[in-house]
DNA sequence: GCCACTACTTAGTTTTACTATGTAGTGGTA
DNA sequence: TACCACTACATAGTAAAACTAAGTAGTGGC
């Protein structure tokens, strides 16, 4: 199972905010991670698209480490902005999560 | 409280299938029902898009009356693909919605 | 006759994610 | 040492969906 892409509209900047939030990463690997997670076909140029958002919009720190690896990494952190975001992001999801389940329920005809 | 607009696409096409299933309804009382359910800003514009969209898709079908109140209606029903649609919708919602639990819990540092 | 409410329509804009491609560093291997 | 796989980041252009804002039109009440 796939998730729909438009259905991840306003969802995936909390995602990443979210994975984030549980300790510094970078673009690469919360690509791998959310791909073992139900988002197969989440490229890296649509994280990175997202990283760059939430860096302009200053709900991050950016930290460039070397990597034994390949190319330097760019590690991000929430700050006190993205952490109230990300709190935000999580009431809005739980809102719209019951008005989905009262949805579901209420208007089941059948 | 009120849902960030941008978390609605690709969610709002589903409800509002869903809404039809309910039984023949049409746009103007689809807006209000959904202005009185969590979705305060949504305006008719973005239902009668949504509705010409499932038309144009083959989702639905139209069938116009005359109101006592106004212009004449156009009442929609879902039809065995609109049905289908329907199905897979809340099929994808729950997955996403297991997949953000899971996302909350398995990467809640604090 | 005007206004409020009902009811539908649509052109243009914004936001967000995707497509597709490019650049670049590291280590293994033939 | 030349190439390849993998790691890692960047970005221009496109598509999809919802919003903004404005319009048209019918009905009944005052």
């Amino acid at each position: 199972m796939k998730i729909s892409t438009e259905m991840l509209k306003g969802v995936l900047e909390g995602i990443v905010l979210q994975i984030i939030s549980g300790g510094e990463t970078y673009g690469y690997e919360i690509t791998k991670e959310l791909n073992q997670h139900g988002f197969e076909d989440l490229v890296e140029g649509t994280v990175y698209t997202i990283l760059m958002r939430l860096e302009k919009n200053q709900l991050v720190t950016v930290e460039k480490k070397k990597s034994t690896k390949g190319p330097a990494r760019k590690f991000y952190s929430l700050n006190a902005a993205g952490q109230k975001t990300l709190e935000t992001f999580w009431q809005n999801w739980e809102f719209l999560d019951q008005q989905m389940t009262h949805l579901k329920e209420d208007n089941h005809v059948q």
